[in-house]
DNA sequence: TACTCGTGGCG
DNA sequence: TCGCCAAGAGT
């Protein structure tokens, strides 16, 4: 009964155990009891806002709850609904967006707006329809057809990948075994609470079959895992190793305006690392000694004693901070005075070197 | 397919 | 301290 280890297809049948209402109707019977109430989750009874349910899973890929908590309702408050947005320029979205990382989301959700509000402020309900749309992938499709829509679908998220490889102790590693465990979960989804469903998968992931201590005593579905029956669940899902992360110099000039303290700040390009987010002006970032660079203005220019570093996803980088206090002078640029600099569009690497410099 | 793309917290 | 991890998508 249980998946042998050794299995990688999926054209067995699954198991009666794991099939069917079972599973799912133990899940959403535990998570009529134990749902989180989070700011963008409509209460039972309450019909969801696809904008708010939209606009969630968007902050929420990669990004913690905690985290997306506060933004969300800020985020909210400035950006009501889809039109709001839609007509908001894109420079102060991702100012509302500076902090969070992943700035291409939000370029994504700006554009995703746009069309959505260019066809009468609707979103589509089908998973095909909303996989069109920029930003929204397989699991964002799936999680808002589900959830705004009710859709059968499965919404596979890291969750629910962790919980479905422990279910069925797939021995096959990730990212590989993603197909095959977007199959496991679709074969799982109720007709009815299919929204339910999708969330309840993730608190399930989140509270109770977590990534380094699953607590198989006090779950609700133990009875339907193969992970659980073996005890060996916490193994599960298995992973190809990552690359190791090399590390990049560089050098950042923190110009400091003489008459009032403002900050020379320029707008990177609209793509790649930190598209479109503002940044202090400084050298390219490369591997090995830190590039010479120019500054951006003439000035008193000295270094730092302690540079500033911080951990990219795929690099860390050491940068060399340089401070000048200068005239007023035409940079190319705009200068930033302090007490704006949080509603400036700023990212965080840059707000560390600004820290560094004094500045804020 | 494999790589690019942020940030903060935690064991 | 440092690798891992968090409601992934685009190319």
């Amino acid at each position: 009964m249980a998946v042998v280890d050794s299995e990688f297809t999926l054209d067995l049948p699954v198991p009666a155990s794991r099939s069917g209402a079972g599973f799912a109707t133990a899940l959403l019977a535990w998570y009529d009891g134990a749902r989180r109430r989070l700011p963008w989750r409509a209460e039972p009874g309450e019909k969801p806002d696809p904008y708010r349910v939209w606009l969630s899973e968007i902050m929420l890929q990669q990004t913690t709850v905690e985290t997306v908590m506060d933004r969300f309702r800020r985020f909210l408050a400035l950006f009501p609904d889809v039109f709001t947005l839609a007509n908001a320029p894109l420079e102060s979205v991702l100012a509302e967006w500076a902090g969070l990382g992943y700035y291409a989301r939000a370029r994504n959700l700006h554009a995703c707006a746009r069309e959505v509000a260019a066809k009468g402020g609707r979103f589509p309900d089908t998973v095909e329809a909303l996989a069109r749309l920029p930003g929204i992938g397989d699991y964002t499709a799936g999680a808002i057809a589900a959830i705004a829509f009710g859709r059968p679908v499965a919404a596979v998220d890291g969750n629910v990948e962790r919980v479905m490889a422990r279910v069925h102790r797939l021995a096959d590693p990730l990212p590989h075994a993603k197909p095959a465990l977007r199959r496991l979960t679709q074969a799982l989804v109720p007709a009815e609470r299919a929204g339910d469903f999708a969330q309840a998968l993730m608190d399930l992931g989140a509270g109770i079959c977590q990534p380094k201590m699953p607590t198989c005593g006090r779950c609700p579905v133990a009875r339907f895992c193969a992970g659980a029956a073996a005890g060996d669940a916490a193994s599960y899902p298995r992973k190809v190793a990552k690359a190791a992360r090399p590390t990049r110099h560089g050098i950042a000039h923190v110009a400091i305006r003489d008459r009032d303290g403002a900050v020379l700040l320029r707008r990177r390009p609209p793509k790649g690392l930190l598209g479109g987010m503002m940044e202090v002006p400084g050298s390219e970032w490369r591997e090995g000694a830190a590039p010479s660079s120019t500054p951006p203005c003439p000035g008193d220019w000295r270094p730092l004693n302690v540079a500033v570093e911080h951990t990219f996803t795929h690099f860390h980088l050491i940068l060399t901070v340089e401070v000048a206090r200068v005239a007023d002078f035409a940079a190319a640029g705009e200068w930033h005075r302090p007490a704006h600099l949080d509603q400036a569009g700023v990212p965080t690497v840059f707000m560390k070197v600004l820290r560094a410099a004094g500045v804020v």
